[in-house]
DNA sequence: TGAACATATGAACAATCATTCAAATGAAAA
DNA sequence: TTTTCATTTGAATGATTGTTCATATGTTCA
């Protein structure tokens, strides 16, 4: 018996009067994106999931900052910032460059407006 | 002094040398959307963030599914996935009716697709 | 009404996460 | 090369979150 949920048969049982039967629910799995995609999905959600890491993002939606300037404008401690960033960053969302002792960082593309655009739209409804 | 960050004024201070003046800051701080716009944008996000919820909703693509379907499909329990439902339902991001002893579960607009569909179009990049 | 079924909920626990503090790195100026 | 500045990093802590277990609610059928 396989021990993996995601490649596991789906058991013959019917659970309740409503339940479709284990072919139709095998059709749908089939149709299901790998577990592998649906992690790299939620782990971009989840660089989202954050109200400093949105605000550090909103803050550079028009121009590039250095690390003191974030810190500043949401008033909070530059480690704290800091430590976004690095997760901003490994989550592709924000690009950096050094400019003397200062890092200046800005948005890595134009999809990150495009997806805060999205939620932004959602809300409004 | 004001205590709160987000309508406190920016010091006039710099930190550091590539830092904009207090007054460059403040422009970007009108822009900025809301604390409360934000706070709601990063609840939507969440509702994306966790691995069982978007499999659940990937499961809910194209067809409306009671809760032992998807409880079979995903090889969960069913009270794991009810508490996951509850948390979709809240984010309004399902609807659902109730048939008999069963209740099934169906994406509450287009708008969950297309919000997938774009951060799958940005993991293939 | 009582029993069986399908789902929902509350409390508890483990795991994950964001911030703070202290210390380390890297770059430039003295 | 030493000092200062700007940022990064690691460890610790408190808060949040997802799942489990036990129980409760709501529906149908006998």
């Amino acid at each position: 018996m396989n021990e993996d949920n995601k490649t596991a048969m789906i058991s013959a049982e019917q659970k309740c009067e409503s339940a479709h039967e284990a072919s139709f629910l095998e059709e749908i799995k089939k149709d299901m994106p790998t577990a592998e995609t649906v992690g790299h999905a939620v782990d971009f959600f989840k660089a989202f999931g954050d109200i400093t890491r949105v605000r550090i993002l909103c803050s550079l939606w028009d121009k590039e900052l250095c690390v003191c300037d974030i810190s500043q404008l949401l008033g909070m401690s530059q480690s704290a910032i800091s430590h976004q960033l690095r997760f901003l960053k490994q989550a592709k969302l924000i690009k950096c460059r050094r400019q003397g002792k200062s890092v200046i960082y800005s948005l890595a593309d134009a999809h990150v407006r495009s997806i805060i655009n999205c939620a932004f739209e959602h809300i409004n409804e």
